[in-house]
DNA sequence: CATGAATGAGTTTTCATTCAT
DNA sequence: AATGAATGAAAACTCATTCAT
């Protein structure tokens, strides 16, 4: 492993580096982690596979940026959005809110498929994972009681929320089942969350 | 990879396969499909390298088999549960079925990350998934209906219901987030699957 | 690297391990450890890079080995002869001793310089040649005293008199100044050594 | 290969340069030649990797300035003095210089070492070695001879002393084996150069 | 002159699969 | 049928050297 990366300092550089985040994102992505090489991350960068190793320790460095793109693009919309609000609305915020989840999720569920795929072998995959959950949930959850909320267990259930709206964005975008009925789960979805809360 | 495959039929070949499929089963489980390498599975199942491919045409073969073997540990169990019911009472039913939920994801929890990673990138895990998923959606919605309930959307809530249940299991096997109180998250679940249906 | 290497037990298999370690004896020999690779080794014992792999944990392991052979060749045939004596007479064992640490350095002069040329950066077969020069010193010390040595400082004579033999069989091996007669020097050499005992 | 490298003239730039052999002196004599790479050089030298190019044909024109400067450090001490005596007394000149060479060696064997390690493969480090102890045994000689030495052999007498000079430096400074007695064997060495002249 | 980013061939090592015995 | 040695293509990573700025 190099023992030094490179901080590119130079625009050119920057978008050099930025490149190769967005060739393994998207390799990543299309076809995983373990069946993505170096090699083709850099052709796609348009870059040699040795500068690769000049911005990144190794290939678990580009995907370690990569994570950090995918939170920013998933989860940061949706935390900036709840942190502008001005008062406790569920029926307004629920449904604003899940639409966002679709969304997003729609742009970039295959990368969550990839990163979620390798929590269990990949420690530090995981462990960014964890931080970013608990990240999102005491935002909102902070956010909330800043606005008044008051009930118990506010945690547990912002905790819930989120997974359910991830779990239901995840039905959304795969389509996988010919019986589901998607503007009906939704209903059902969002009814569930109002109850929640 | 092998043309022709065989189908044991002495006890002592399907013995043998059995083992392959265990030790695959483990490795899998513990380290991931693509940590595993064949020679490990064959050492661990007591068998040589050679034989792994008179049984299995190749290395994703074995991944198959696993899964199989997975969605009868997991799902079967639950399945066959509900359709010895005599009689719909949700207030006993959802609390015993969550129970054997987390109890059975705690016993097969990494063999569910291991195969849920690969979804994304082998296409026929994601089929067999799916097909495990429209299945047991279909013999519980089954079931229920058989007993008298007449609500409308119930795939849809049967869907969902089981959704939840693993994902909560999934929390309380990996409780990786110190803010949240599992008792407390249990009955609020519970009531989110009561109200549900 | 690989997590176990191979014990060879079928004689093809020793041969070929045999030849795998020749190979590297000769390669490192000519032109270095460093100059030389894997793929080199390997087609030159008429093997696949893999199977490299399969009985050596990786180059390092090749080298070790190459060491071994290298202190079975040189210094145990010299070491048996003198345990093999019946009685002292430093006129007749030191002419016959430097004849053999020549003849023997003729043949090997190259591994040596190779080998040797790594106790600087390599950690393990520096310890290896401190071992065999203890070994060897500690060996011919005792047959000494066995027949009834009795001088002070035999260890400190021993061990110059092996590394002067070993330094005059390198001037004659590579015969680089021009002014030097070996002859002479050969007779000056053995001076200081029956003066030495 | 540049083709064409630059002679200094300039102070900067002579500083320059010998800052780059300095730096590759530290690093060849600490972790050895075959691994240190160009980049850790011209960090060291404070300089960038591309001007190395400037001033040496490629990493090898590096060795062998580092070569000169390990000669003029070790070797061009012992000899100027040699140079500057103005009568013969064994008994005086022997154990200074061993003094010297003692020390001298210990400030520079791990070069030592590491250049050494190169004679076998790198040609033009085996050429300027043998050089240098030409030179070195031909002026102590043409010295001795001047002083009225008149004995046979000169030549090899010096070429031998030399060398077991350095071999006892040798063993002085890594002092690997722990049944020597040092001094003991100084004694011995001293009695053995004493006897050779 | 000087920089340091960039290149890409080369190195070590792994592993699914095959095949001689 | 069974073994496990053998293959070799492919992967991750390095580094001497070049070159755009």
């Amino acid at each position: 492993m190099a023992d030094v990366i490179r901080m590119p300092k130079q625009q050119r550089a920057i978008d050099k580096k930025n490149r190769i985040i967005e060739a393994g994102y998207e390799l990543f992505a299309t076809v995983g982690y373990f069946n993505t090489n170096t090699e083709q991350i850099a052709k796609k960068a348009g870059v040699s596979t040795g500068i690769v190793y000049s911005y990144f320790h190794d290939k678990l460095g580009i995907l370690v940026e990569v994570l950090d793109v995918y939170a920013d693009n998933v989860f940061m919309p949706i935390v900036n959005k709840i942190e502008r609000l001005q008062s406790i609305d569920f029926d307004e915020i629920l449904p604003a809110m899940l639409e966002d989840v679709v969304r997003l999720h729609k742009n970039n569920h295959q990368m969550h498929e990839a990163l979620h795929s390798l929590t269990a072998s990949v420690p530090v995959v995981n462990d960014k994972f964890i931080a970013l959950q608990d990240d999102v949930t005491a935002k909102i959850a902070k956010k909330l009681i800043s606005l008044g909320y008051d009930k118990p267990n506010l945690l547990e259930k912002v905790h819930l929320a989120v997974e359910i709206m991830q779990l239901f964005s995840h039905e959304c975008v795969f389509d996988n089942h010919a019986y589901i009925d998607y503007p009906a789960m939704k209903t059902i979805v969002l009814n569930m969350l109002r109850n929640l809360f």
